[in-house]
DNA sequence: GGCCATGAGTGAACGGTGTTTACGAGCATC
DNA sequence: GATGCTCGTAAACACCGTTCACTCATGGCC
């Protein structure tokens, strides 16, 4: 079980208590709150031992944000696991509510992870293939669900909205990305179902989900909204209807 | 002209100075370089003598966020300038445009007045009637063009859409703000032609608006896009014509 | 014109931060 | 048992926001 030495034992244990000390600091204090001294002082430990763990503050940070993301995935998971696998629009609809509600529970998160102005490449450890290693675990669980509607032929792109020609190459290398994702996950989607005007719809859906969470946790209402709620559920229902769904 | 004192003239010439300062450490080298100490650095004086025109750090990054509001405003108002006021769409897509724009050329900015996680009353210095005095010189220039379009009747909200009941009170508190402020900007719009369902959509036109450009800020997409540009013109030609504008 | 309150700015200090460096104790291995 | 490697410490440096006691020119008032 437990090949590794005493020592590595050791070391993988504090590195856990540290992401946990800095996470919990997070959540309760706020990003300036999460500061190595006092990750340290929880832990019963100097500031600079946290240089064996992390060469920077900002490198903290970094697998931080990892880490939030891997936990949004197994909170979308659990979200998602009552839902019947069958009942498709039910798991679209839950996996968006739960995004949603997992970002007003969690504003610092969702800050750290979606919403930092960081040139691409310095932001995310990029994984060998130069993929966003973090998001990955997240958009996955995205995919899986999307490629499961896919593949029961459930989506139906409408033909009045036309894919702007400049994207097209970039919807192409998407397309592909998508497929094989999808295929790594289990799910397999026939390629021809999956044409580039799917992919711009799965793009304008995301653009639109992520843009009404946004909204939603930084609170830039033109006016104060007592529930907003209605409002998410309004947007979804208009978003499931453009795309086909039913 | 200048009736104010020596000292009044004076102190009003540095504060313009220490406003200039945050805002070039902002833009040049992100939130974290607007520091207290570098600000009295650039103008020659020490720390503490910025404690005699703000409270606290805070209290300056706020009226920071104020000036930048104002400026955004004025830009946008350059953008309109070229438009003539009867070409209605125009100016709809000067001022859209315009703001992704901003937002693109100053995220530093963008993220400390649209994308910053805060309580509502914290953040902005609420003015005497409550409302947002620091963003209200931002919105007014969005409402006056909107109040245009209205005027002429040129808005048809699409009757399958349904306003969320639970939205209805915040709507119509909405609506009679949007009429009084529309008629302080010298805009006259009949009470009729601005129902709850318009409020609406007005509302549903600014989340996607801000979705959008807040995506693109913080390059949030799910695949790397090359230029963003045509996506920004599809979605904006889907919400124009979404709320009859032709 | 002289007086004095006022207000801008200073310097030192306190407690906090990230980070580097030199050093010591303990574990794993030969 | 000696050796080397790893984790952690203590001290130090350069910053940071903020407070406080202090100067000193300014401006209103007699």
């Amino acid at each position: 079980m437990t090949q590794a030495t005493r020592r590595e034992r050791g070391r993988a244990a504090t590195d856990r208590e540290i992401r946990q000390q800095a996470r919990a600091l997070l959540v309760n204090d706020g990003p300036q709150a999460v500061t190595l001294r006092a990750i340290a002082r929880e832990l019963g430990i100097t500031a600079p031992a946290l240089y064996r763990y992390y060469t920077s503050r900002e490198d903290l940070v970094e697998h931080l944000r990892a880490d939030v993301c891997a936990d949004l995935a197994v909170e979308l998971g659990n979200d998602l696991a009552p839902v019947p696998e069958s009942d498709h629009l039910g798991q679209v609809l839950a996996i968006c509510r739960g995004f949603r509600a997992w970002a007003l529970a969690h504003p610092q998160e969702f800050t750290l992870v979606f919403a930092s102005p960081s040139e691409p490449g310095v932001n995310c450890p990029a994984g060998p293939d130069g993929k966003d290693a973090a998001k990955d675990s997240f958009g996955r669980i995205f995919l899986t669900v999307a490629g499961r509607v896919l593949a029961n032929g459930l989506l139906s792109t409408r033909p009045d909205v036309e894919v702007p020609a400049a994207l097209v190459p970039d919807l192409e290398r998407f397309r592909l990305d998508l497929l094989t994702t999808m295929a790594e996950s289990g799910v397999d989607v026939p390629a021809d179902l999956l044409g580039v005007d799917t992919a711009y719809a799965m793009l304008q859906f995301w653009v639109r989900l992520y843009g009404q969470v946004a909204l939603e946790v930084f609170g830039q209402f033109p006016f104060p909204v007592t529930d907003a709620g209605p409002l998410f559920d309004s947007m979804l229902a208009d978003l499931t209807r453009e795309v086909g769904l039913h």
